[in-house]
DNA sequence: TTGAAAGCGGTACCAA
DNA sequence: TTGGTACCGCTTTCAA
C-alpha cells in the first residue's frame, strides 16, 4: 500500500518509464484529446503504480490562475454575518496556490434585494458565490441560472435543499432548537409554557429550529406547553410588541426561545418588566450586549453559531472544488457552541470589536 | 491601504523599478550577505511601495523542501489520542507546499515511556515535534534539548508552560471544569455533595480543570459541597474501585465529574449499583461505550475536548513556524463541547468506528 | 557588490 | 498521435 516516496515521482518519471515524452504523459493523465488510448491506459497504469502525485506547486506556478468569488451576504444582522466575511477573508488568505478576488456583495436584510443583487452579477462571469439564501423559492431560478453558467454555488447560514446549489454550511437547525428545549427542559422543573420568537419561517434556518424545538420539548419536556411562534422579520419594533403582549399572557411564559440573533429588543422588553432572569431565555449568536446578560445570569445560555467557521469552511470547500475538483459533502452541519456562563470567557475574543460601517468593496489577494 | 494588485508584482517588477537585478533583489529582501546597505534599503522600500507578496508556490517549488515531523503522543487513551492524531494527518494531507514526513511516535501512557522515546529521537532531526507533555517538569529539559538542536516543539492536550515550547493547544481545562460545576449545580437544587475523578493531578490539564471546578462550584452553586479529588492514575481497577467507595460515602454524592476520557470503570460501578441516572455525572470526551449513556440520561453531558481539531491545530500551527516563519499565539485554547442528549447525533460521526491497533509507523506524503 | 543563468515540475503550443 | 520546448516566479550558483 505505501509507497516509498522517497524521491517523489513526477510526470518525468512517467515518461522515462513509458519510453514516451512527458508532453503525452501530460495529455493521457488529463484526459486530453490526440493520445492513442492504449498510451493514455498505459500511462494511467504506470502512474497508478508509481503513485504519482501532482506538484500542485508547479502547477499553480504555470497556469497562475486566478479564482474570482463574489459574497453575497446580507449587512443585518452585522453580529453574525461580519464574523462570516471575517472567516471567509480569512481563508482567502490562506489559500496559496491560487490568487483570489473577492468581491463582497452586500444587501439589507435577508430577502430582502438579495435577488436583485445577485441577478446583477449573472454576466459578471464568476468562479464561484458564496450566498445565505433568505427565502429559498425565490433564489431558486437564480441559483439555477448561476450554475448553468458555470458559476459553483455554495449557501452559507441557510440552506436552499432544493436548488442545484455545490454544497451548503449552516448549523444543524434542528438540534439547535433541540438544545433550546433540552435546556430549558431542564431548569424548568415545574409545568408551565413556553413562547419561541423566530425571524421568518420561510427562511429554512429558522423553520427547522422551530421544529427541533418543538419536538424535543414534546419528548424531553412534556411539562411545557409550546405557544404558537412568533415571527419578526428582523423588526426591532415587531420583535418588542410581540415579547410585551407576551408578558401579559396568563399565565406568564415560563421561558422562551429566539432563534434569531435579533435578541435584542425581546430582552429589552423582558428587561422593563423586570422579568429578566425570571423568565428563562435561550438566546442565538453573541455579541457585546449579550455578554453582561449571560454574566449576570439574565438568560440562561446563547447557541453561539460560530459565523467565522462557517464562512471559512464555505470558502475553503469552494474553493477546493474550483481549483482541485473535489466536490464537497452537499451538506456540512456545524455544531453550534453552547455559550453558558462559565464558559462566556472563551467566546469573548471573538466578539467583533467596533461595529465598523461595512460598504461593499473588491480586495485582491 | 489597498494596492490594485491587478497584476502581480513579482521581484522582476522590483528589479526593473529599481534597475537593478532579481539576483540582488532577491538577495535584498532575505537579508542575505553582499549587499550594499543603501541598495537593500532601495529595495526594500520599493516592495513596499509595489505590495510585493512573494509568490509561494514559485517558491515552494525551487525549494523543493521536506518537513520532518515526528508525532509523540500516548497510545490510551485511544478514543482522544487517535482522533488527534487523525487531525495531524489531514491537516498533513492538505499541505500543499511541502512535502511531509510524519513519524508517529507511541508510548503505552501518559507520563510512561514518553521521556524515553523523546530522547531517543533527540539526535534524528527532526524539524518539529508535536507531543503531549504528562508530567511537566519531567520533560522540560527534553524540551529545550530539542529547541536548543532546532527542533520546534508544539504541546497538544496538555501544556508545559515553563518549558521552551513553540506553542500549546489544548481545551481550556479550567473552564471544562467550570462548565462541569455549572451543569451539576444547575441540575442538583437542593443541597448535596460533589465528588471529582481525575487522572494525575501533576498533569497540568487536570489540575486546571479541578481548580477551575472547585471555582466555579464555590461561586455558582454554594449549596454543593466538593469531596477531596480522586487520581486514578488511568488505572480501570483503581477508578473502580474508588467509585465503589465512593458510592458507599453518607451521604451519598449527588454529583460527579469525572475529568478524564477513563470514565469508563466508574460508570460501570455506577451502574452496578443501580445508581445510573440518579447521581449526576458530567463526563468527559466521547466514545462508542458512552453514546447510549448520554442517549438514555445516564450521564448528564460529556465535555468533548475536540481531539480531532486539536491535532489539526498543532500541526498546522508548527507548520506555519515552519515554513513561513510565522510566530504563532504561544498558548491556542480551545472550547470543549458540551455533549448533551439533544445535540450528541452531531458529534457521532466524528467517533473513531473500529479500535484499531496503532503501531509506530513512518507515512510519507 | 552585482549580474546572468540554470532549473524546480507542470502546462501548452508548435512542429513533426 | 507524438516530441520538443518555452515559460510560470523564485532561489542559488558562478562569473564578473
Amino acid at each position: 500500500m505505501s509507497h516509498s516516496a522517497l524521491k517523489s515521482v513526477g510526470i518525468k518519471q512517467i515518461a522515462a518509464a513509458a519510453g514516451i515524452s512527458i508532453g503525452t504523459v501530460d495529455r493521457a493523465l488529463h484526459n486530453r484529446p490526440g493520445v492513442n488510448p492504449k498510451t493514455r491506459s498505459r500511462v494511467l497504469k504506470i502512474a497508478e503504480k508509481l503513485g504519482y502525485r501532482p506538484n500542485l506547486a508547479a502547477r499553480s506556478l504555470k497556469l497562475n490562475r486566478r479564482l474570482r468569488i463574489a459574497i453575497h451576504l446580507p449587512r443585518q444582522i452585522a453580529s453574525f454575518f461580519d464574523p462570516l466575511r471575517d472567516g471567509v477573508r480569512e481563508a482567502a488568505a490562506a489559500m496559496h496556490s491560487v490568487t483570489v478576488d473577492l468581491t463582497f456583495r452586500t444587501y439589507p436584510h435577508l430577502g430582502q434585494g438579495d435577488r436583485k443583487l445577485l441577478d446583477e452579477d449573472l454576466d459578471r462571469e464568476y468562479d464561484g458565490i458564496v450566498m445565505t439564501p433568505g427565502n429559498p423559492s425565490q433564489v431558486e431560478s437564480t441559483i439555477r441560472r448561476f450554475t448553468e453558467r458555470g458559476t459553483a454555488v455554495v449557501c452559507v447560514a441557510s440552506d436552499a435543499p432544493r436548488s442545484t446549489r455545490l454544497a451548503s454550511v449552516s448549523v444543524d437547525a434542528a438540534i439547535s432548537g433541540s438544545i433550546a428545549a433540552e435546556l430549558l427542559g431542564t431548569v424548568l422543573q415545574s409545568e408551565g409554557s413556553i413562547a419561541t420568537i423566530t425571524g421568518d419561517l420561510n427562511t429554512f434556518d429558522h423553520g427547522e429550529k422551530l421544529r427541533g424545538f418543538a419536538a424535543t420539548l414534546a419528548t424531553m419536556a412534556p411539562h411545557l406547553t409550546l405557544i404558537p411562534a412568533i415571527e419578526t422579520h428582523d423588526s426591532p419594533k415587531k420583535a418588542y410588541r410581540a415579547t410585551l403582549a407576551l408578558l401579559k399572557r396568563k399565565p406568564r411564559p415560563a421561558g422562551i426561545y429566539i432563534s434569531t440573533a435579533n435578541s435584542l429588543p425581546v430582552l429589552r422588553a423582558i428587561d422593563e418588566n423586570g422579568m429578566l432572569g425570571r423568565v428563562k431565555v435561550v438566546a442565538t449568536d453573541l455579541f457585546a450586549e449579550l455578554v453582561p446578560l449571560i454574566e449576570s445570569a439574565g438568560i440562561l445560555a446563547t447557541l453561539y453559531q460560530r459565523p467565522y467557521t462557517q464562512g471559512k469552511l464555505a470558502f475553503e470547500m469552494l474553493c477546493r472544488y474550483l481549483v482541485e475538483g473535489i466536490q464537497p459533502e452537499p451538506v456540512t452541519r456545524v455544531a453550534p457552541h453552547i455559550i453558558l456562563r462559565s464558559n462566556l470567557p472563551l467566546f469573548l475574543d471573538r466578539l467583533p470589536e467596533s461595529p465598523t460601517i461595512s460598504t461593499d468593496h473588491n480586495s485582491s489577494l
